[in-house]
DNA sequence: ATAGGGTTAG
């Protein structure tokens, strides 16, 4: 029990600093304690770790996210801790990861065991399930997952139809979805929600003809459609390049006593800005207060997004001044979004000032910030930069995500330094480590250069790494 | 975790 507090009250004491927000994370870090467990596998380290209650569990889990094998550890050996029992939604949680990282046998034994310790499975967690399958590239056997609901113990009703349709159009899988509403609909009783799925669906795939389509025929079935409908449309006409049918939608919203809220008004800030109207953005921008109706944090991102990408960074600056000056918090989008700006105009050195800035804020790096910066930083052909900022990142308790690694791979051929591709290869070892799953492309990528450069034997290392990836699941059993 | 707005990248 003293461990944790000999380990943990010096960074504890560095957040309280600045004294407000961080605050809410209680006496006993959940960053500071996923940092010790990345470095021990001692059972009865983890055990004795920090009194454990099932919201600290979550947070730690939650800070172990790009560490898949790492969580999978730690749930695990709290399974056999002597007093704990894990809660619901550390099991949504840990099957959440699990799916990720396509261990689908384990997720089906810890569904199981769910099952045993009647805890569950809920529709939440089924619909977790789904979508990790639907990300994957399995739309199929999410819509079985949704089919064979009963036989997991859970009901399936109007709330799971909606749920999975969500899931399939928000990955794209719009069709799918759509042959899914037309066949159960009656069945389950498709209400506004239902339609306004499928609806944002259609607006998602740019098929705006088809979303009106749908819109008819919600009202030729006695459903209203509803502000949330409106505003899915203005979005779709926007995504589909359809700048003046979305400002005549909207003046229609208006014409019919619409109650137009902070939601249509960002969308059109947002849509103007990205197709370069920053003067019809800022009119909206600055009439919205006008017409009632205040931004939100949402919109002062949305616009000073556009503002650095389509006009420039020292604009969207000032924008930013007036945000706080008027008592908006910035979160970590706000900060990302003026970071981007200043590494895209090649202002890196600003951009990691403000990463500083943002830390000594309420906000601290996240996976994205550090992401940007390494991204911009070997693109610039600094690639010692990039691994720096790297680096750092793991000293600052973030753990580099899908994304970072496949940049940092990148990255490690543009010198054509035989070294580099030592490193990439390390980074590919350490990135199936922790459980992600690098494309064909990338394992090809990376052998190519080793043999190229004489590195038969790592290579031939990668290549068992690559074929024991496709023997799943290789983490953890229950 | 039943619906709509803001983060990569051309």
């Amino acid at each position: 029990m003293l461990r944790w507090k000999a380990t943990l009250s010096s960074s504890s004491i560095c957040r309280l600093k600045r004294g407000s927000k961080t605050l809410t994370t209680s006496a006993p870090d959940a960053a500071s304690i996923a940092s010790v467990i990345l470095k021990s596998d001692s059972e009865a380290q983890i055990q004795t770790l920090a009194p454990w209650t099932p919201d600290l569990v979550n947070q730690v889990v939650k800070r172990l996210w790009n560490h898949g094998p790492k969580a999978l550890h730690f749930f695990k050996t709290l399974d056999r801790h002597p007093a704990y029992a894990h809660t619901a939604s550390s099991y949504d949680h840990i099957i959440d990861i699990s799916a990720r990282m396509r261990d689908y046998k384990t997720v089906w034994a810890l569904v199981a065991k769910m099952r045993a310790l009647r805890l569950g499975p809920s529709q939440k967690t089924l619909a977790i399930v789904a979508e990790r399958y639907v990300a994957a590239g399995k739309p199929d056997r999410a819509v079985r997952v949704f089919m064979n609901m009963h036989e997991h113990g859970v009901p399936q009703d109007l709330n799971s139809f909606n749920t999975i349709l969500d899931i399939l159009c928000k990955s794209k899988r719009v069709e799918m979805a759509y042959e899914l509403f037309k066949m159960l609909r009656g069945r389950f009783r498709a209400d506004a929600v239902t339609y306004n799925i499928v609806v944002n669906g259609f607006c998602l795939i740019k098929r705006t003809p088809k979303a009106l389509e749908l819109l008819k025929e919600m009202v030729g079935r006695r459903l209203e459609p509803t502000l949330t409908t409106y505003n899915s449309m203005l979005k779709g006409f926007f995504r589909a390049g359809q700048v003046e049918e979305a400002w005549g939608f909207f003046l229609q919203m208006k014409k019919r006593k619409c109650e137009i809220d902070v939601v249509t008004y960002t969308t059109l800030v947002h849509g103007f800005g990205v197709v370069g109207e920053i003067k019809r953005a800022k009119k909206v921008f600055y009439e919205m207060v006008g017409a009632g109706v205040l931004p939100s944090v949402v919109t002062y991102n949305a616009y000073i997004q556009v503002l650095c990408k389509k006009d420039s960074v020292e604009h969207a600056m000032v924008v930013f001044e007036e945000m706080v000056r008027k008592g908006y918090v910035p979160n970590s989008t706000t900060y990302n979004v003026i970071i981007r700006g200043f590494c895209h105009a090649g202002e890196m050195e600003r951009g990691v000032e403000f990463m500083e800035r943002m830390k000594s804020d309420e906000c601290e790096a996240n996976v994205q910030t550090y992401n940007v910066v390494i991204r911009y930083f070997c693109d610039a052909g600094e690639i010692e930069r990039g691994l720096d900022v790297f680096r750092k990142m793991s000293e600052g308790k973030c753990l580099p995500n899908l994304d970072t690694y496949n940049v940092l791979i990148s990255a490690m051929f543009v010198r054509k330094k035989p070294e580099d591709l030592l490193v990439a290869g390390k980074l590919l070892v350490e990135m199936v480590d922790r459980g992600f799953l690098p494309r064909k492309f990338t394992f090809n990528r990376v052998l190519d250069g080793l043999l190229l450069t004489g590195n038969q034997g790592f290579a031939k290392e990668i290549m068992r790494l690559q074929s024991s990836c496709g023997r799943l699941p290789r983490h953890f059993r229950m």
